[in-house]
DNA sequence: TCACCTCATATCAAAATGATATACTAAATA
DNA sequence: TATTTAGTATATCATTTTGATATGAGGTGA
């Protein structure tokens, strides 16, 4: 029992050949090892395989029939190979993120940017969702690894790289304009209405809790579905709200925008890549994750 | 290059009981085996395809693409050696015979009865028809072998063995009673109409030499196309024939059927198994040809 | 007859494999 | 907290298999 495939292999490129000698040529080896493995594998299943002649070796009926499974699986066999070889050079593979709003313009974008341009062969497929909804993602295995912003709120089965480090700052529209320029204290700026992300996200859980921290409530008059809702929200003067400096960045979105000045620091928050602890990442989804990392350090 | 396919089937173990020490047990090896032929296979691929735990180890998503391929391979090779196996054992398989109306009456059949009960699983197609004809069956290959009668006409390709001799013997209808239980010489005979095979016969030469032999020229009155026809005319009593001593050896043929007895012994003749040179026979058909030959002897 | 081609055999060094003992790790358990 | 357990990793050595070379035997075709 347990024939070696190593014979089968030997058989397949002797019957392809239709000659030992010139198997051994295709297998780089000798004749008399190709004449041995024969023998050994005629031995091992039975019966024979090969008329040999001084032309060469031909199939028997029972060789030829082997013959047609061999050729099969090795052809197989072969195809995985190939498949694999792109993988590896990453001519070929996919790799699915979970992304939530402020990582994915903070610091996914610009680098898949990067990414394509040297791996154009990558297939990408980008979940744009709440920080929760991306950890959730991930666990159940619709994502190779999620990119959110802390506090990520995960268990013990992930883990949290911290890459990039943001602050966010308080801002208004120009129906605000008397607190331009000015240092405020929180308890000053809670007398205004607040734009917020809606209840059920970590954003707000953690301005709740430096709220909190500092005896306020925070109470938002104007909940937004995504993040990207806010500023636009800003800027129509719905009220004071907090977003990531580096959505400041750009000059169009600083707009009949103003930025207040706080006595308090707005809790620090970092971009984090998460990944669950039991399952490694295909090699492009660790190469993408280490150009990633890469990119740490605060803004 | 060149990955031995004995590591594919470690790999293709691992992958399917999820640890290494599992697979050592299916495949009656050890453990470290099996963690060094894993690292072999991954260092020569290039890419992990296992991450390994205390729990056991699991496929990374390139391992897993590649089991993809190795399973079905493995399927594939599992399914031909299942295959191999029961040809080997005669439960399957399949032969071709060409075999000339003697032959089929006087050995092919009697064996066959008994080789069926041996092997039901064995597939037999049996192509009747004249020695010429079966040889020519035999070399395009329509044949595994041909079961004819001498004189053959076979090239040096073949390889023919006798297997049964048998003499042929005059033969008349009732008509001709005058001529039974003499001792009638060929010349006398020739005087008589000849019922015969048809002139492209192996058999119309073999008489057409006997009788230029004593000086005579053979030209049957009747020509016969096939062999199972000559009995029925001489019935009707349409001349004097030569036929196979064995084709009277069952009392219904005798019916009607006097047997003429010859100074001159009619050429005798054997039914002869003949083989390609260059093609060996499968395992069924050499079963069955070693079984034709065990009846060897004259009738 | 002679080169030339095939597979078969003999032999030996080198490489791979089988086997064992043991270390290390993390999780479950007492 | 210590212990057991179930898994992989490493080291080592005898055994087996493989690679390589030289050589033989038997046909084929010039």
């Amino acid at each position: 029992m347990n024939i070696s495939y190593d014979y089968y292999r030997i058989f397949y490129y002797a019957a392809k050949c239709g000659s030992f000698t010139h198997a051994a040529k295709a297998l780089l080896n000798n004749q008399p090892n190709i004449t041995r493995a024969i023998k050994a594998l005629e031995r091992e299943l039975g019966c024979t395989l090969f008329v040999r002649s001084n032309k060469g070796a031909i199939l028997t009926p029972e060789g030829e029939k082997l013959y047609r499974y061999i050729a099969a699986a090795f052809q197989q066999i072969e195809a995985g190979e190939a498949e694999l070889s792109l993988d590896k050079t990453l001519q070929k593979g996919s790799i699915s993120i979970a992304v939530s709003e402020v990582a994915l313009h903070g610091l996914l974008l610009p680098v898949l940017e990067e990414f394509r341009r040297s791996f154009p062969g990558v297939r990408i497929r980008i979940s744009n969702c709440s920080t929760p909804r991306a950890i959730s993602e991930l666990k159940h295995g619709a994502a190779d690894f999620a990119l959110v912003t802390t506090p990520t709120g995960i268990k013990e089965d992930m883990k949290a790289v911290n890459i990039r480090h943001f602050s966010s700052v308080a801002v208004c529209g120009t129906a605000y304009a008397e607190l331009k320029g000015r240092v405020l204290t929180l308890r000053e700026l809670a007398e205004y209405p607040i734009v917020s992300l809606d209840a059920k996200t970590k954003t707000h859980e953690l301005y709740t809790g430096w709220f909190a921290e500092h005896g306020l409530v925070f109470s938002p008059d104007v909940e937004a579905a995504t993040a990207d809702q806010i500023l636009p929200m800003i800027r129509h003067n719905l009220g004071i709200g907090f977003v990531p400096e580096l959505f400041l960045e750009k000059e169009q979105e600083k707009e009949r925008i103003i930025r207040l000045w706080l006595q308090e620091q707005p809790p620090a928050r970092s971009i984090c890549l998460v990944t669950k602890k039991d399952r490694s990442l295909s090699i492009a989804a660790r190469e993408l994750a280490e150009m990633l990392c890469r990119k740490e350090g605060s803004e």
